[in-house]
DNA sequence: GTCAGTGCAAACTTTTTGCAACTAC
DNA sequence: GTAGTTGCAAAAAGTTTGCACTGAC
């Protein structure tokens, strides 16, 4: 699908939402929703701040944003994750739905798909439970820091106390 | 596994990391280690400072239970999770793997385990990657919730908007 | 015209940090 | 004895809140 037909289309989505629930239908809010569309991959609320406020497009405050972003949530537009110490959100509209390794080490978050765990967690029979997302995090060392430690290992093989 | 038993067992892993990283044995990290594996289930920094301070066990600073804490995800003996507003934990050392459902409107946390899910995440294939644990946040309305949102719609059927 | 929404700053919460005192080694 | 740890309080970081002003309806 085209950028552009997506942005269209959510913007879409958000109008019926804001309306449903009598929201008004501010120019904060579409700029938000505009930018957060821009954007591939994660981000976090002071990111989007600083987008916002620098390039020029549409200066909101913090607040806006958080509550916006609240809305957002709600209209299932976008999808929030919570590594490191911030919130970290995403578009969700139109994307594959993927999954989530994160080094422990050095902090670094890489996306894969892979349609057999979709599957399988979509096949998942949830008792008392009416399933609208789910995310899947993989904790582990990514290939650099794993190679980091091993040849840091290796050079402390005569030393008898690791520092 | 008696109880008793894990927490000897998990008092010996923690000492062997503490040995192999040159940290130190202090009874501070044992009456922690202590009680963390006393609690069934999740928790928080607050509810872990709680306890240790009114159960008459043994008072430690917060600083010190983010530092602990710390140590203990390093040698895998606690799990982090990042649902809601504050970070929470628990014991990993002879848990069954689970998986966790989260009512996106009241916060309830339930858990549940599903050989197959396990399966299909233990075979995933990872490039580049050195696996070592995982979670699986499953997000939607707990039959209460879901349960109270229909009731309601129902009786706002006449009126034309929310709220 | 009214009230939801916004911006700003202050408040709050959770986590981190600096430093003096303490203690495991 | 000495350096890693602890406790405390201050600071930092992220998020929420109160309030006056603005603008969508």
């Amino acid at each position: 699908m085209e950028n552009q037909q997506v942005k269209d289309t959510v913007k879409q989505i958000f109008t019926e939402y804001l309306n449903t629930n009598g929201h008004r239908k501010t120019p904060e809010r579409y700029a938000i929703l505009e930018t957060i569309y821009s954007i591939e991959g994660h981000f976090d609320i002071d990111t989007l701040y600083s987008m916002m406020a620098e390039q020029g497009k549409f200066r909101v405050s913090r607040a806006t944003l958080y509550n916006t972003i609240i809305l957002l949530l709600n209209a299932r537009l976008v999808i929030k994750h919570q590594f490191g110490n911030s919130s970290q959100y995403e578009k969700s509209y139109n994307r594959t739905t993927h999954h989530h390794q994160i080094c422990t080490q050095c902090g670094k978050v890489t996306e894969f798909l892979s349609d057999e765990l979709q599957q399988a967690i979509g096949n998942t029979k949830l008792k008392r439970f009416n399933l609208t997302h789910y995310t899947l995090y993989i904790y582990g060392l990514c290939s650099k820091c794993d190679r980091a430690n091993k040849s840091k290992k290796k050079s402390n093989n005569n030393i008898k106390k690791e520092k």
